[in-house]
This record gives structure tokens, sequence and C-alpha cells, in this order.
DNA sequence: AATGAATGAGATTTCATTCAT
DNA sequence: GATGAATGAAATCTCATTCAT
């Protein structure tokens, strides 16, 4: 990826998290980018490519940043804690790609289908760490697949907070909460 | 609300939440409605004012839902529970609203703030039943705000599961599982 | 076909035939028929559909104009002299629709290709004329199909012949000599 | 004209031919000949200075073709013939270089008023054969001029049967049916 | 001689909104 | 109350041309 294609890429996250696919224009993304409208097209096919484009090279980036660090640790549960950590402090550092792939999930056309084939994939991902963390028996033994989900909610949710309150002092704290949370539920034990 | 008017409105909350708020034309929602295009112009001032009327209708629903069923109760942990059963279920009942707003919820248009805002009060609502359930000792003490959010979270995991996966068929069984993990967490206690 | 789809239609020839179909925009012909570029989307759902509907109408128009003229005659070769006189004066007076027909139907597009096989569908249709001209012995016996060619290669020679010499004056004249000249050759009979 | 410009000079009429001047592109143009589209510039000045070159060119072989063969007979009527006969199976040979001349001939643009008076130019010259074999009283006595057109529209009529019409087996045969046609006509005498 | 990244003017198309009926 | 033809601003996309290498 080159100097013009990198600047195109980003711009196009920025953009896409602030107006939506259909909101954000091919104007607005080589205005951000400083390259005329043709150098898009000279780059990128259409504006949908753009889009498959920052999912493929973004779901990329996490895995390897997933897979770069639990591959350090031998416990599970620490790979696990590891993966969750990880995941949530990419809300804050990569809040833009977040908010194009919350944004975009939900409707029916491809590049949405696509997309949640994506995240699906991820999810599935995810699952396979938990189920080695039942097998081990550090985490109750379910359905692993739901289990998934619900992970993947606390991303939601953080990234819902993130985006509610600015509040960025405190991310070491807020994630530390958030783990808890989650291994560990907010009911009371008796 | 009279029939032209609420089949319109339905007919809004179906196409806004298949392609989004700018993907949606007027012409799609006239169409599923079937009416000609002048009539949503007669019921509504423009194409924001009928994304404003669903929010507003939508949160105003939930909101009344979840006040029936918990004044029924006067055990704040049962409060609680039907607190999240019944959003957890409204996922599925009015899934199309949910996709609206997830989808709305991460720009900086006007209308966007003002949807953001609207959630944010939902959330403090379901807060402050969580503080009770602090007070009763039945939650773990902690920050509210954000456990509220975790709480949000799980709803959020909940729609994109039941987007990604069409099974209809345990829905009680997906929810209690749910509150399950919410409440007592995914780790297993040593 | 109301007024303004009528005059977006001959507006259209006009263009089409002055500029060819990648060279006419949307904007001339808009501008030709007095409307907004918006109204032509309004009738016709894209630049090639308005290129179909262009075909559709002349070559019906055609084929009426014909028939209607041969049905009151009912010796054959009356009926071919007719055939040919009418097609003869058409290339003047839809001088347009000729140049649009005869300019579009060399390339590998499909609406090209579509009204290659419209103009085929003709060629056959005066095909059918020389057969029964042959039947009774007053065309000489041979490849109908190619002679029919050839009598639309006289149409082309004449469309060719007006668009270079601006001669109108002496119309019915000129088309009693192509006539001639298709019936009974340029060479001199020994 | 060295091996890269022969390269450009005929994938442009192959391009030409296929998508017309407006619907070729450069980018076609360059791909077809295997060289960039910067090269391209490097030869020729600009796309209407490579349409220019084409049709000069063209119009150049054809008229050496004929003159060439013309100029071994003495006989005015064999001279027609052979005249005929070339110009048919140029067809077929140079039938891209046919389509270009066809689909460019109709328009406004100052290229395409060149190239009505290349062919005018071209039409005249067989005109002169016409008015020897007049004069040798060997044709029929007439408005030479328009029956020179009339050639021409043969031509016409045999590009555009074999552009409908694929069978490239009995190519003689066609030819000389087509010769019969225009000097005897289509008529049966009595 | 040849390249190909970059451009920007201009093309096709979309769509929220208006308005006369 | 309801309609749908018409609009025009703005969107996506195309492509001949330029220019530094």
């Amino acid at each position: 990826m080159n100097d013009t294609k990198k600047s195109i890429f980003e711009s196009a996250i920025k953009i896409f998290s602030k107006c939506g696919y259909n909101g954000a224009t091919m104007d607005a993304i080589a205005s951000e980018a400083g390259v005329a409208k043709g150098t898009l097209y000279y780059h990128f096919k259409s504006k949908e490519e753009i889009f498959n484009f920052i999912v493929r090279e973004g779901m990329e980036l996490i895995k390897n940043s997933i897979e770069d660090v639990a591959s350090e640790k031998d416990n599970i549960l620490c790979k696990i804690k590891v993966l969750c950590r990880i995941q949530l402090s990419l809300v804050y550092e990569s809040r833009d790609f977040f908010k194009v792939v919350m944004s975009q999930i939900w409707g029916e056309e491809l590049r949405q289908l696509e997309l949640r084939a994506a995240i699906n994939k991820h999810i599935c991902y995810t699952q396979s760490y938990l189920e080695e963390g039942m097998d081990k028996g550090v985490i109750k033994r379910g359905d692993s697949y739901l289990m998934a989900y619900t992970l993947f909610g606390t991303i939601c949710s953080t990234a819902v907070y993130e985006l509610i309150n600015d509040d960025k002092g405190s991310l070491d704290q807020l994630i530390e909460r958030q783990l808890k949370y989650i291994l560990e539920g907010i009911q009371e034990r008796k």
C-alpha cells in the first residue's frame, strides 16, 4: 500500500465513521486525503471497494494484534484476558474503524452481508479461545458461541460508552473494570 | 396517529432498518407503505422528521414496557432481571427499531446527537435500578454508570447474534443464558 | 405517450443523430426538450432505455407506414415499389432516426446487438415481399435474403447522399431514379 | 511508422470499430496495443489525431488497391467490375475500418465533416469511372453522381450483411451476386 | 521512448422536496 | 387528504490529458 492509497484508506475510515457509508461522499474522502476525486478511482474501483478494503484490512490488523500478544502467553486464562484487553483498547485506538463496523453491520446490502460474515468469523475465532478455557476448567461450561457474542457485546458497550462519554483519562481502569464484569458478572455473590 | 400515518411509520422503520438513514429513500418508504410519495409530506415535514418521530415513539414504548412490568415486582433483583429480560426480548420483537438505533447512533449529524442523548437517558434510567441493587446489596458495588453500559452491551450482542443467526427457536433459553452471563460472569469460580 | 415523454423522445432522436449515442449527453437532451435533467429519469430509467425506446417506436412506425400503403395494392410489383418509395422518402422525413440507426448499428454493446436484431427483422420482412415477387415472376429468382439487403443498401446510399448533399429540391425525382437503379440495374442492356 | 505506432494504429481501429469514437477510451486502446497510456501521447497528440490518422491511412490504402488493379485493365466495364469487386472484398478484409467509417460519418463534429469530405472524394472518384462507362456506352446514361452513391450503398449493404450474418464461406459467390444486382437490377425482364 | 500516477472537467444518475390538481 | 409529475442540487463515476520519472 503506497502513500497515496494509505492516505485514502485513512481518510475514508474517518469520513465513513463520521457520516456512515451512504452519508460519506467521495468528495469528502478526497478532500480529507488531499487528493483529487479522480485519484480515488485510480486506486479503487468504487466507493464500495474502498469500504470492503477497509473492512478486510481492519479485521486483519485486529487478528494480528491479538495473535502477536496471545502467542506469548501459555496460560489460557491469561490469553483470554489479553484477548479482551486488546479488543477493548482497540475500541479506543481504532475508534473510527469500530464506528464504521458498528454502523454498517445492520443492513442487507452485499457489503453489509460480507461485513457480517467477517465479524462472525472473528467471533468464532474468539470462541475457540473460550473453548480451550472450558477444556482447561477456567471458563464455565456452556454455549461457547453465545458466550463469544456476549464478549463481543462488551466491546460494543465500551464503544458506545466511549462515544457518549469523552472521558479518556482512566482508560486502563475502565478496561479492567469491563474485564471484571465479563469474567465475574455484576451480581453480588451470596 | 391515523391509519395512513401509522402505515408510513411502520414502513419507515422497516426501510430505515434495512437501508440506514441515508440509504433509505422516500420512494422506498412510500412504496412499502402503499402510498404516493407526496403523502409522506402530507404527514411529515421531512425525512428527518419521520426519523425523529420513530425514535421518540420507540424509546417511549420501551420505557413503558419496562415500567409496566417492573412496577409489579418489589424485589429489586427481580426488577433488574425483568428489566434485562424485557430488553432482550424487545431485541427480537422490535428488531427493526433496534437496527435503526444501532446503525444511527454513531455519526455526528444533529439527529444522531439527539438519538445518542435519548439512548444515554435510557441507560441512566437502567443505572438507577442498578444503584438501588447496590444499596440493597444484590449488585456488586462499583461504577453503576459503566455497569449500565455493560448491560446495554449485552443487548447489543444479542441483537448482533440475532442478526447473524436466524435461530428463533430457543428465544427464552437464549435470554436466560445471556442473563446468567451478565449477572454471574463467564469465568469458573474456583 | 404524454407530452413530456414525447418531447423527450423527439429531442433525444435529434441529439443522438447529431452526436451519436456516447456523444449525446443527458444535459443536451433535457435542454433540447426544455425539461430538467431529473425529468428524463422520471420517464426513462436510463440513457440506454431512451435509446431502446426510440429504436422500438421508430421501427414500429416504419413498419406501420409500409403496411398501411402496401395493403391498398394487390399487384406485388406495385407493393414492392411502394415499399421502396416509402423507405426512401422516410430517409428524408425521418432522417434523424436513420442517422441514429446507421451510426449505432456497428458496435458490440447490448443496445447495438438489439438494434441489429431489429434491423434484421425489418429486412426479413421486406424479404417476404421479394419472395412473393419471385413467385409471381416479377422478381428474378435468387437469394431473396441477400436481395433484401441490397435493397436496404440503397436506403443507406440515399441516406449518405442526403447527408452529404443538401439538395432537397428534386426529392421525388431522386427516389424514382434510385428505384429504377435497384429494379433495372445501372448497366446498359445490349 | 515504427512497430509501436503501428500497434497503436491497429489497436485503435479495433477499438474504434467496437466502441465508436466516443465509446473508445484511450485506456482500451493502450491495453489492446499492450503499451502504457502515456505512450499513446508520445506518438499522437490526441485521441482525435489517432482517428484522423486512421481515416487518412485507410482511404489511401483503398485508393491504391483500386488503382493498382484497375490500371491493368483497358476495358472500362472490366474496370468498373474490378472497382466493385475490390471494394466489396475490402468490406470483409478491412471490416473494422469500414465500421469506423460507417459509424462516424453521421455527426456534425469537425472530424466527422472531414471524414464525409474524404468519403465524398472517394465517391467522386468512382463516379469518374461510371462516366467513362457512359461515354463508352456500357453504363446507362443518367446522374452519374447519384449512381456512384448507389454503388456505395451496395458496399454498405454488404457491410451490414457481413455484420449480421457471419457466413464467411461463400465470399466470392456473394460478391458476384451483389455485382449482378447492381449492374442488372433485381426485376425480371419481360 | 515509454511509463503510469494523478488530475479535473464533465458525464450519468439519484433523490428529497415542491406543487398543481 | 392524497397524488405523482417535475425539479435541481448533489452524488458517483469516467476519461482525455498531463507530467515527473
